[in-house]
DNA sequence: ACCTGAACACCGTTCAAGT
DNA sequence: ACCTGAACACCGTTCAAGT
């Protein structure tokens, strides 16, 4: 949600210069016209990455790890992006364009707002490396163009009016965001250990005084049960109904 | 809320090992009996390590920029560390510490969860380098101790049935944590490049499409003005709101 | 008992050189 | 036009050596 490339468009690619303080970065590659046409391209290097970071046991992202898997110098990719971070956004704009194939525009604002929560959350989950960025970039690509559309219609729908509607916009973006890409870490530093992923607790409670910490230790056991994905679900509930009670506000106040 | 570290404890202590598959990690340091007293202390490298990152310009922590800041070899604090998400984990248990000395627990339930998730946020927001790893490790430590109680003691105090109590706790913590750390993550971005860290779009809406993209269009200047330390604390309020709600949900449903 | 310093295995990134 | 490879300035971490 924050950091800004200060330019992120076509590296070297001679023509177009960007207009005046815009950024922008679409998955095309400016093609070679003819002849001994290149091995790598924006599209296929963020292909490769996310399969990398999918593969168990990889840790997080590296030009080095990415050129050994590509069969590729790891300085090559600098031809096709402008550093890590353009990649990083590249690769999570791919995702959040992914993330908003999954919802259904036709399906009640509810079940829009629930299902692209999830589709993040899951990809979070599955590409660590890259999810665990989630909330620290903005892509200004497609895919978080279409994603913030995404949601504010289904605010709209839900018949909020314009302020609220960014309002409570701003609300699940920044839970979303926050909350899929602590996910992220999480399954990241767990893979490295090889443990559950689900649990929120991977046995922190070890010793507790009963006398001095009472309650952690009369609710030891619903702690140790604790699983992130239904704690991140049940914060997505709770935004839905924050959104419907201030629907609601507004037949009662006035 | 995840990483556990195999072993924090009181790296070559000599005596005491730790009981099985616990953890600590109390401030406290092994000190020579007598004569040529240590230059370095767990409580002093983290004092220190907190001035470090709370300083204009300073990016991430490491040990040689540490080691400088404190005139040591790079390499001493592995004498009172096991390695740095040891000396990570103490910093934040350190800032949770402060965190709940906040809280007055003399004052009403949602005051009591509003001050610390306020705490929360404007420590991880002024030591962005060690705020960014809140939703990341567990700490096990007495700040991270303090903290679950203080919170379980609220949500009892709201009027909660046990489940509920963890259940509320566990959508909370997941919140705070997870918001703030991606707030340190944007002022620790953002300080690289010396802009405003409010704002939670820093230019992202350049050009966009009025056909393809009506909402964010017609949305575009109440987006711009959204920022970061209003949507945080909205969060809070919406969670404090679902509280409230079950509590009622109690009275009404049975 | 504690700290130093060389060393190792990594990083991102640059730049001249190859084809 | 695109990729390679040496090089630079960083990382965390280990281990033998100093005091």
């Amino acid at each position: 949600m924050t950091t800004e490339r200060t330019s992120r468009a076509e590296p070297r690619s001679g023509v177009a210069a960007a207009p005046a303080g815009a950024s922008r970065s679409k998955g095309r590659t400016v093609r070679a016209p003819s002849g001994s046409r290149p091995a790598l391209d924006r599209d296929s290097v963020v292909t490769a990455t996310l399969e990398l970071v999918a593969t168990p046991g990889v840790g997080s992202l590296s030009f080095r790890k990415l050129g050994a898997a590509m069969g590729v110098d790891p300085t090559a990719f600098y031809r096709h992006f402008v550093d890590r971070d353009d990649l990083m956004c590249a690769c999570l704009d791919r995702l959040e364009s992914e993330s908003v194939a999954a919802v259904d525009r036709a399906a009640p604002w509810d079940d829009r707002l629930r299902t692209l929560a999830t589709a993040t959350f899951e990809r979070c989950r599955r590409f660590p490396a890259v999810g665990v960025e989630m909330a620290q970039h903005t892509t200004s690509g497609p895919g978080e163009r279409g994603t913030i559309e995404v949601i504010l219609e289904a605010m709209a729908d839900a018949g909020l009016r314009d302020d609220d509607v960014v309002r409570l916009y701003g609300m699940y973006t920044n839970y979303v965001l926050s909350a899929a890409g602590a996910a992220g870490a999480h399954v990241l530093a767990g893979t490295h250990i090889g443990l559950p992923e689900d649990q929120a607790w991977l046995g922190g409670l070890g010793d507790l005084d009963a006398q001095t910490h009472p309650l952690m230790h009369r609710h030891r056991d619903r702690l140790e049960q604790l699983m992130l994905p239904q704690m991140y679900a049940s914060g997505v509930e709770v935004i839905l109904d924050a959104v419907r009670a201030v629907v609601a506000g507004y037949r009662r106040g006035r």
